[in-house]
DNA sequence: GACCAAATGGACTAACCGGTACAATTAACA
DNA sequence: TGTTAATTGTACCGGTTAGTCCATTTGGTC
C-alpha cells in the first residue's frame, strides 16, 4: 500500500507469469456473478465482490462483459438457455395425454425446486420489468416452447375425450408455472407469516402431488 | 451554492416559518418510500430520491424511521396490515362452501391484480429471504388468517359432501395465492418470453375464471 | 525470432449515497 | 410567559463502488 502509492501507474509487481485462458476466465466470472446476482439482485450485487470470488481480476469483468448490466444479462441469458435445454429434453410425445401432463407438471415442479437460483433470477428480472430480457438478442431467439409440448398433449387429450376442450395452452402453462414457481419464490414470506416451511421434504412432496392433481383436474372433463 | 459553502453550519436561510405536522410528514414519507422501494427494491432505492418526492427533507426520514431499512420495514409492515384488513373484511361464513371458496379466490385474485405494489414488495422481501419480516414485531402479531376462513369453509364443504376430505387448509391457501400472485409477479417475464400480456383485460378475466374453476375442481369430490 | 493482437494485472478516480452535525423553530404546558 | 421536549431545515462528510488508465505478458503467425 505505502510503496505502491508512489510507484508509477501500472508498474506494480505482478506474479511472474500466467497462462491465457479466455474461456476459463469467462466461465469463472459467470459463475461468480450468478452467485452474487442471485443473492443480492442487480443493484445489490457488488462488482468487487464478484471479482473477489473469481480467479481473475475486476478488470476482466469489464473486458469481457462491458459493464455490470452486461454481466447481469449474460447470467440471465445462460439461465434461460438452461431451462430451455431442460424443456427440450422432455420427451412426452410418446405418452398418453394424462401421463404426459402429469410428467410435465412434475418435472417443471422439480426443476424449480432444484434450481432456486433460476427462480430468484426471474424474480429479480421481473422486479426490473423484464428490461434486460427485452434487450437481449439471445433471449429473443430462444423460443421457449413448453407451450408446444402442452399444445400437442392437450390436443391429443381433447381428441381422445379425456380432456375438455376450450382451454388455451398458454393458460395451462401459466397454471403449471404458477404452482411450481410460487413454491420456491415465496418460500421465505410464507415461512415468516404462516410458520410453514414449503421447502421441507414432506411439504414439498405433498405440494408436488397437489400440483399434478390440480392440473389434471383442471384438464379433465 | 457559492455563498452557502462559506456560511457556518446550519446557519442557512430557511423559509420564514412552518407548521409542525408529524403525522402528515410520516404519511408523506411512507408514501414516497413505497413508490421508491416498490420500483427499485431495497438496495436500488435512493434515500435522496425518497426525500425529493416528499414534502419534507431527508433529515425527517432518519428522524422518524432511523435508517433506510427501518423505513423499508415500515412500508412492508403497512402493506401487510392492509391485506390483513382486506382479509378480515371478507365475510364468507354466511355463504355456501363452494360459493365461499369461489368468492375467496376471486377476491384474492382481484386484490393482487389491483395492488401490484403489494406483490412487488413481497417479491422484494423474498429476495431478501424474509429477513425484515422476521425482525418485525408488527408482522409477528399480525395473524394473517386467510387460513381460518379457508378451514371453516372447507370444513363445511367436507361435512356437506361437496368437498373431498384430506386436504390441508394451507395447501388450499397456497394454491389460491400462487395463481393470484404469479399472474402479477411474473407479468414482465411472461410478456418478454411468450409475447403474452397477462395484464390485458381479457387475459386477466380469463385467468380469473380459470383460477376460480381450478380451485373448485381441486376441492370437489 | 520479430511482430502484433488478444488477454491480463494493479492502482487509481470521480461520483454517488447513506447517514450526521449543528442550529433553529414550534407548541404544549406549568 | 417562561421552559422544555418535539420537530424541522441545511450543509456537510466519509466510505463505498462502478468503471478506467497504463503497462505488461502471452501466444499465434509469417
Amino acid at each position: 500500500m505505502s510503496k505502491a502509492a508512489i510507484r508509477p501507474r501500472g508498474a506494480g509487481r505482478r506474479s511472474a507469469s500466467w497462462t491465457q485462458d479466455p474461456e476459463g476466465v469467462r466461465r469463472s466470472i459467470l459463475d461468480a456473478a450468478r452467485l452474487e446476482f442471485v443473492e443480492n439482485g442487480l443493484s445489490g450485487a457488488r462488482v468487487d465482490e464478484i471479482a473477489a470470488r473469481t480467479a481473475t481480476s475486476k478488470r476482466m469483468i469489464y473486458y469481457y462483459f462491458g459493464d455490470k448490466e452486461g454481466l447481469y444479462r449474460a447470467v440471465l441469458e445462460e439461465m434461460y438457455e438452461r431451462i430451455r435445454a431442460f424443456e427440450r429434453g422432455l420427451d412426452l410425445a410418446s405418452l398418453e395425454p394424462e401421463e404426459a401432463m402429469a410428467r410435465l407438471t412434475g418435472f417443471t415442479f422439480d426443476y424449480h425446486a432444484e434450481n432456486p437460483d433460476f427462480v430468484r433470477m426471474v424474480m429479480i428480472e421481473n422486479i426490473h420489468h423484464g428490461r434486460h430480457l427485452a434487450t437481449s438478442d439471445r433471449i429473443a431467439t430462444l423460443n421457449l416452447s413448453g407451450i408446444d409440448v402442452i399444445r400437442e398433449a392437450y390436443g391429443r387429450g381433447v381428441a381422445s375425450g379425456v380432456f375438455r376442450p376450450g382451454i388455451e395452452p398458454i393458460d395451462i402453462h401459466l397454471t403449471i408455472s404458477a404452482l411450481a414457481f410460487y413454491n420456491v419464490s415465496n418460500r421465505a414470506s410464507i415461512r415468516q407469516v404462516f410458520g410453514h416451511d414449503m421447502g421441507a421434504p414432506e411439504a414439498l412432496a405433498r405440494r408436488r402431488e397437489s400440483a399434478i392433481d390440480t392440473v389434471l383436474r383442471m384438464l379433465r372433463r
